[in-house]
DNA sequence: AGCGTTTTGAG
DNA sequence: TCAAAACGC
């Protein structure tokens, strides 16, 4: 007997419990471990992304010693091809969030069942799983406070054990697959991405650790600092768990190691609002913004994602984005702010442009917090925050480090000048940008719009 | 997980 | 007089 596991998204070779209930189901018999590139959705992602996929498929590949089988083509036939192949009775998958990675898996489950091959759910790249987290009338959480609290109340399970041996059986790789990844990794303008595999996950997060989290609290919203955990390309990916990440902390009792689990619950209440309302993931989740009048102005969104809208702290971080495929967090919500509020454009713009760009891009934790700051979320900012990218930037970079690591144009002002070039001698003389709108003006143009849509 | 303005109250 | 608190968007 020979059970495949299905890997796709889930790129973890240890504590991984589809990987040990496959292996389980296996008894005598061998592991096929295998990994579908589907054509109709590779050619349709980011270069960005599929790069980074393409990097923890091959350092997946090579922590199982070769023994990885990439697949080519409709995982609707080429599933149930190499079940059929190998004598497989199940096939083993981790459980999707994304309702469009639910309806493909529905389509394969069909196909394998008219071969008889059995479609096992196990595992899930979240502490608890979407779905799972409800009050006590069995209704899912709008807000996240009483969520994260329900969240942690729930507790979840322990990190699966590493398993000793695995009995892997090695099926032939598809060509095709292989000069996929091979492509992706070659593409040209691509970010420094991080280190891609678990190894270097838990490198990366060991440091953190022991270095950043009794400060996280802190620390987490100075984007110079880089005192935040960087996990989320790897969460994204499956390469680590975040039980993992909670087994290891799980006797920190500090505010840091508190706040940092806040961080995973807003992953998981993210995911669980997708969950719920599939819909949200491009839609507004909430009618509170209908007949909000948007913009469309093409030569300032080009200039913000290209990081020159005369805004230091908002350039600084649509840069970081094109140059490492990440950003900081609060960069993050200062950007999307100036997209939505200074520029009047459609949250579903930037998020689109923020999935194309970052390694941990992920439609449920993307696009909610675009549709947090934007005021259309659940839980969501109310729409009359509206960020001043000066005092951000001055607030949360004080000392304007951050601002010139990725603005050189800026690098000859001192400290928290570089927030403010117009108001300093000779500040455009390296060539920046001069401020594409007035924010004042704007901030109140979105509020005059946001009053005629309320009510 | 805001901002900008007005009000309040200690000194 | 001025910083903190309150308030409305």
């Amino acid at each position: 007997m020979t059970s495949v596991l299905w890997l796709r998204r889930d790129l973890r070779r240890r504590d991984h419990p589809a990987l040990l209930a496959a292996r389980d189901a296996a008894g005598d018999g061998d592991l096929v471990v295998a990994f579908v590139v589907d054509p109709r959705l590779w050619d349709g992602g980011g270069a960005v992304r599929k790069a980074w996929l393409a990097a923890n498929v091959k350092a997946l590949d090579e922590a199982l010693d070769g023994n990885l089988t990439l697949l080519h083509g409709d995982p609707r036939s080429v599933v149930p091809e190499l079940a059929q192949r190998v004598s497989a009775t199940s096939v083993h998958v981790s459980r999707e969030t994304n309702p469009a990675g639910v309806r493909r898996d529905e389509a394969v489950r069909d196909a394998l069942a008219e071969r008889d091959v059995e479609w096992v759910e196990t595992g899930t790249p979240y502490a608890v799983g979407p779905g799972l987290v409800v009050n006590g009338s069995g209704d899912p959480y709008k807000v996240f406070t009483p969520f994260s609290k329900a969240w942690r109340q729930h507790g979840w399970p322990e990190p699966a054990a590493t398993p000793r041996e695995l009995p892997l059986r090695h099926a032939r790789n598809d060509a095709d697959a292989t000069a996929a990844l091979d492509a992706a990794l070659s593409a040209s303008d691509l970010p420094d991405l991080p280190e891609p595999g678990e190894e270097a996950a838990l490198r990366r997060w060991r440091r953190f650790r022991d270095e950043h989290l009794t400060e996280y609290d802190d620390d987490r919203d100075r984007p110079a600092l880089d005192a935040t955990s960087r996990m989320s390309p790897y969460l994204k990916l499956g390469v680590v768990h975040p039980r993992t990440l909670l087994a290891d902390i799980a006797d920190e009792r500090g505010k840091g190691a508190d706040t940092f689990r806040d961080e995973l619950a807003w992953r998981e209440f993210y995911a669980d609002v997708l969950h719920q309302n599939p819909r949200s993931a491009w839609h507004d989740l909430r009618p509170a913004l209908q007949g909000m009048r948007y913009d469309e102005p093409e030569d300032a969104v080009e200039a913000w994602k290209k990081g020159e809208t005369g805004f230091p702290v908002v350039d600084a971080g649509m840069r970081q984005l094109l140059a490492e495929g990440w950003m900081h967090n609060r960069v993050r919500m200062i950007t999307a702010s100036f997209l939505t509020k200074d520029l009047h454009v459609w949250w579903p713009v930037g998020a689109r442009h923020f999935l194309d760009h970052l390694a941990d891009g992920d439609v449920a934790s993307n696009n909610h917090g675009w549709q947090w700051v934007a005021g259309t979320g659940t839980d969501a900012s109310p729409y009359f925050r509206v960020f001043n990218p000066v005092t951000q930037g001055e607030k949360f970079d004080p000392s304007g480090d951050y601002v010139r690591r990725w603005v050189p144009e800026l690098r000859h002002l001192e400290g928290k000048a570089a927030h403010e070039p117009w108001a300093h001698d000779g500040g455009y003389d390296h060539g920046y940008p001069q401020r594409i709108v007035d924010h004042k003006e704007e901030r109140e143009e979105a509020l005059d719009r946001y009053q005629a849509v309320k009510g």
